[in-house]
DNA sequence: GTGGCGAGGTAAATTGTTTTATCAATCCGC
DNA sequence: GCGGATTGATAAAACAATTTACCTCGCCAC
């Protein structure tokens, strides 16, 4: 009776494959050392009084075996998923952009190196709706969350205002909820955006702006108007144009803003894509870059060195912004309380979409 | 001695604090509706028999309490993480390239749709040394993996030969091992590319590729080889330089090849950011671009269609690529076995950056 | 009246860790 | 040589699901 399977009736078949591949459990490490299963996990981790004898037991039979720990039961059991969620915008093709992607690539490399890995959510419609966001952590699926390209018009942002989850906002913040943010120094970039514009003799300048629901892209349209009011400028809203933050955005803001103001000389657009936008709308239609009209952008993205003229832009610390917010992130989910809020440094680098302005080419060159 | 450390003495205060929420189980939705657990796992997974009259007690239930199931347990009781895993090239900034990024969209958006969870992994260096690439199936961090990026020089690829885990290569394929894969038609758009070029009179044609240990790379330069060959035309390595993917490395290319060709007047990239590289370097040096030298890239990122002059290229469907090849994947997961070779077509989309040879300008205008 | 069967549900085993309370052995001072 | 620390390791209890084998009805046929 007693044959090679453990069948239970008599006539039954071999068991119908089950293809389960036997991993080697911790059981089985404990066995090998002659330990007990507690003693490796002791080992695993460091903690508890195990003898320098029994510690190379064990570090043996798991190199033997080839051991490794199920993460899921790590998970279930232990109070860490070590898992970060990264909770982008409901965007079409959000990763394709250059600026999602430096930042994404910021948090990855930091999350690799202090042991965690990165998880990408979108928030699609319905996400608040059905209180997504804190299923993540109901759930047990991260530990927390970074959150980028977000507004204020994401109000379930408000739920992580009592700290119970942890969050950090990535390159932005927020005047109504107090959340703990990493963000790189959008106003102090457009002030020398605009300084240097005005200083190579530019009065004329025209923004192209997008989002206002946006905090940083409030403070460079601040930034702009405080620039020209000090020089007693009025700005009216003729001067600035949306440009949703996209290439096709910011070329037909750049032909709407030469239509009311062909006077124009300079233009500084909320972005680097914009930017690029505005360069190619304007090239199209004759308009010289930058003997004719300069243009500066913002966020320093790769493609800007490459286009021609090659763009002007003030440099954000996008890989850094994520990399920071990361390991802030990960030291509060540590259990650190201290409230979060950096400001990394930005600064203008200067390419070949600025000149002087039309009207004092001349003496330049001469 | 006794102080403010956690005390075991009766006289002890209420527990020091753990800030553990206490989170609704199974448990509790079981009692809520006078059922036992095992009721109601089975109507969250509608499997089993049960009643119409227990499956509204129970869904009332998980209602009333606000019930999630707890993704760590699922994942150790359960066969499956519902997490795929996304393995990258170690390359600085990876995320930041619009390449990878649209196929990446493509992935998260589909996997997203299925009700999967995107994890990213990056083959470090040691990556496979470790074994890192099994661990990830070994300790059960996820049900499969979408290979992107991946060359011939990624040996660990042909442990993935026989199948035992699921693992589907992104936009390109393998000559020496059989792995499932979902790719775009590379070598039919690289023939659409050299057949308008060459349709429009240009027969001194440079080619700027990079990294030949990418199959996708090899088909591009066999179908430049074998239409110049076709037209009774030797090329030698001099007409070919290698751009390493980036922007400076098609610059470079770019510079090289006019050197030694001046009389070139027209040049295929691999990629739209090399294309961008040639563009500029050339405009840069005085070359004009189409009416000098025409410029055709490959894979139509977004970039490609706002510099000046706007980029002829072959589109590929990078997006489509991703959610082809996260829908297969999870095919493989569930247990389909058929082997996955799809080929998604490409097209050449016609733009400014291409036309007449300048020897035939004239005759084109008049 | 009882034997068989199917529908509906449950108890209990399983999954692989971490962690806590407990236990056995050793050492030290007196 | 014996009580009290100290050290090293263990057994067992969580953790929260899935899954299987079994149980109890009710019903129908004979």
């Amino acid at each position: 009776m007693a044959e090679t399977a453990p069948p239970t009736s008599p006539g039954a078949p071999a068991t119908p494959a089950k293809p389960t591949i036997k991993r080697v459990r911790m059981r089985d490490v404990a066995d090998q050392a002659n330990v007990s299963v507690a003693t490796v996990s002791m080992v695993l981790n460091n903690s508890g009084r195990i003898s320098p004898a029994t510690h190379r037991r064990v570090k043996h039979a798991i190199e033997k075996t080839g051991y490794r720990p199920n993460r899921m039961a790590q998970g279930l059991s232990g109070q860490y998923t070590r898992v970060l969620g990264i909770l982008l915008p409901p965007l079409r093709h959000a990763l394709a952009d250059a600026y999602f992607g430096e930042i994404i690539s910021g948090i990855c490399d930091k999350a690799d190196k202090l042991g965690y890995t990165v998880q990408l959510e979108q928030a699609k419609p319905g996400f608040i709706k059905h209180r997504k966001h804190l299923e993540l952590f109901e759930r047990r699926c991260l530990d927390g969350i970074l959150a980028v390209g977000v507004s204020d018009r994401h109000h379930f942002l408000a739920d992580f205002q009592d700290r119970s989850y942890p969050l950090i906002v990535v390159n932005n913040r927020f005047d109504h909820w107090k959340l703990d943010h990493v963000v790189s120094d959008y106003r102090g970039g457009a002030e020398q955006a605009m300084n240097y514009l005005t200083q190579l003799g530019h009065r004329r300048i025209g923004l192209i702006t997008a989002a206002p629901e946006v905090r940083t892209t409030r403070e460079i349209v601040n930034a702009y108007r405080d620039k020209l009011a000090a020089l007693g400028f009025r700005v009216d809203e003729t001067w600035m144009a949306d440009g949703r933050f996209t290439e096709e955005g910011g070329a037909e803001a750049a032909r709407a803003l030469m239509q009311h103001h062909p006077e124009m000389t300079a233009v500084f657009a909320g972005n680097d894509k914009m930017a690029v936008g505005a360069i190619y709308a304007l090239t199209q239609r004759g308009v010289c870059v930058p003997a004719d009209v300069s243009i500066v952008g913002c966020d320093d993205i790769q493609p800007g060195a490459f286009i021609t003229p090659s763009l002007t832009t003030i440099h954000t610390p996008l890989y850094e912004v994520g990399a920071v917010a990361c390991e802030r992130l990960i030291e509060r989910v540590m259990g650190k309380v201290a409230a979060v809020a950096e400001t990394l440094p930005t600064h203008l680098v200067f390419r070949d979409s600025t000149a002087l302005p039309r009207e004092l080419a001349g003496q330049g060159q001469g």
